[in-house]
This record gives structure tokens, C-alpha cells and sequence, in this order.
DNA sequence: CAAATATGGTTGCGAATCGAAACTTAACGT
DNA sequence: ACGTTAAGTTTCGATTCGCAACCATATTTG
């Protein structure tokens, strides 16, 4: 029956990451987390998410590390939500999603840029580098096992299969 | 009632991905699809997904154009769903999210290796880069109007607020 | 050709999750 | 004391998910 199985078992780090992130609404908290949010109200109103389903995403992402929740000092009703560094750490792939999403999409909005803050320039499109800085795409790319690291892989060779992974 | 909006008028680039791409299983399908996986069984058995929702899901990654759907040309029971370029535009995402699955849970499966096939050294870990390639964490990132490129950001004067968006 | 099998779904139904609004609890502010 | 704000929790109906069974078509087998 429809029990939740926790798709961990699927093996690699993203199993583990949309476990935490995989939730509708996780990706936006974050952003606005990202964007200065600290309040539990602040989020709600700028993302009008139901305060039930809030609450416990909030919840979720503390449980799992991304955000830490301290009551505030000043005022004892508030509590603030705040990115850990485990939280930070997504930041590659919520740009990367997000420069998907802009490439893609006719209608969203564009009027703001992220930039770097020093000299205002727009940071580059996030891509696969090699070692050597070098940009690659997926058909430049294979796995390996770890113990045969600097062994060129013949891609293609042969289709993946469950006993690769 | 829970009629669900449809998350795009939230602005960014990064709502539009989430619609396509935001739903449990759309991510590990992709990368089933990454790893070479054609057909309707081969992902049923890969992932173990419900037959409805795969169905569901893959139909939906159609029509917003990450895969695309042929009927086999030798075996016309069969189907092929293939990465379109719109899909193959996912992979830093999705690898970005692998990498940050992987360097946060202790459980998951670190037996293969992303490598560039040349030389079989591990890809770099993916992260944001100035236009001239230094790596940029958020506190040195700001957003900025298109029309006001090229001018340094004061980033933390002020808290994001509906405003700036 | 008929029957069996493979592939890619669709349908029905119960369980889990989501969403909106009302309610609760505790802490300020005056 | 009284109203207000902040952060949830509860309630309940709507939606979605997961499982199993069923269906439609194409291919193989006898």
C-alpha cells in the first residue's frame, strides 16, 4: 500500500538529496532562505504555502541539516531559520536548476541577475568541469570505479545495466 | 481545497524547473535516462516505481520536452524515451545535487566515479563561477537589474524584501 | 492461422499527503 | 488586563500515490 518507500535505496547521492529537497515547496524555502528569510511568517507570506505543510518542511529541512533553528534572542515568539553550511551547500544546484529553468522557459521573470558583487558581472552558466577546468558534456563522461580512477573509461561501450551500478 | 497552483507565478527560473522536474521520481527517471535506459520496463524495473505513475511522469517529461517519445522502429511494441537537449541541459543540476548528496549522507553508494573518459580523472565538484572563473560562495553573489550589469553590488545592505524581486 | 507472450500502458481502489481555514499557545506592547 | 503578533496544530475535504489487476497491440511460437 501507499507507504512511502524512502527511495534511499536507489543507491547514489541523489537518492539522498531529493530525499531531503525532493518535497514540492523544499526548493523554494530555500530560496527564500537564500534571499534573507528568516521568519516563519516571512516565508509564508512570500511563498503563500499552507502553514501546515510550512511547518513541517521546515521542520524537515532542520531534521535534515539544511536549516538550523534557533529561537530568536530579542523577541521569544519568533524563531529563525537559518542556513547551515550543509544548506549553503545547495547553492550550486538551486542556481543550476534555476539557470535550466530561465534557459527554458518563455515566461518567467528575468529582471534580476546574479552577479558577482564585486565587480557586478553575471556569474557563468554552471557546467561539468574536468579536472583540467576543461567543460564537458555527457557523452565526454563515464563511470568509474574508484580503485581504477585515471583509467579512461570506453564509453558507450556498452549500455548501463544494473551491474554496474 | 487542494487545487495546486502552479508554483510559475513564484517568479524565477527556478519555479519553472520545479514544475517540470519537481515531482518524486522525475529526478531519478531522468537519470535512469542519463544511464541509458530506453524503455517503459527497463525504467519499471530500474526504479521500482508504481506502472501508473511512471506512466504519468514520462508523459509528463514529454510534454515538457526533457524526453522525447518514439515508437521503436524494429519492435513497434516497443518505446524509446530519449533525452532531448532540453534534457541533456539538466546534467549539472542533477550532478550538482549527486555531489551534494554525496558529500552530506554517509549511506549512500560511493561505488562509482563521474569521470572524464579521456583520462579517467574524477570531474571537479561543481560550484559557481565568476566570468573569469574564480569560485564564488553566496555572500560574494548579488542580484542585479539586467540593465545595471557591470556595477559592483553592495550585497548585504539590505535584506531581500518582495521589492527587490 | 491460433495461442502464448511481451510491451506499454489504463483502471479501480485504499492509503498517504496536501491545502485552506480555523483554532491554540505563548510572548510582547501598552 | 487586553489586543496583537508569531509560530505553529487541528480539522477536514481534495488530490496524489502505490499496488494489483486488467486491457490493447505487436510479436513470437506451435
Amino acid at each position: 500500500m501507499g507507504i512511502r518507500e524512502p527511495l534511499g535505496e536507489l543507491g547514489c547521492g541523489l537518492s539522498h538529496a531529493l530525499e531531503v529537497m525532493g518535497e514540492r515547496w523544499s526548493f523554494l524555502i530555500l530560496r527564500a532562505a537564500f534571499n534573507g528569510l528568516y521568519h516563519f511568517e516571512e516565508f509564508s507570506e512570500e511563498l503563500g504555502i499552507a502553514r501546515n505543510i510550512l511547518s513541517n518542511r521546515l521542520g524537515k529541512l532542520v531534521e535534515n541539516g539544511v536549516l538550523e533553528r534557533t529561537p530568536c534572542e530579542t523577541d521569544r515568539r519568533k524563531v529563525e531559520y537559518r542556513l547551515t553550511e550543509k544548506g549553503l551547500g545547495l547553492l550550486p544546484a538551486m542556481l543550476a536548476l534555476r539557470q535550466w529553468g530561465e534557459t527554458y522557459s518563455d515566461t518567467c521573470n528575468r529582471d534580476l541577475v546574479l552577479v558577482d558583487c564585486r565587480d557586478g558581472q553575471p556569474v557563468k552558466q554552471i557546467g561539468v568541469r574536468a579536472h583540467d577546468d576543461r567543460e564537458l558534456g555527457w557523452h565526454e563522461l563515464g563511470w568509474q570505479m574508484p580503485d581504477k580512477i585515471g583509467t579512461p573509461v570506453d564509453r558507450h561501450s556498452h549500455a548501463y545495466t544494473k551491474e554496474d551500478a
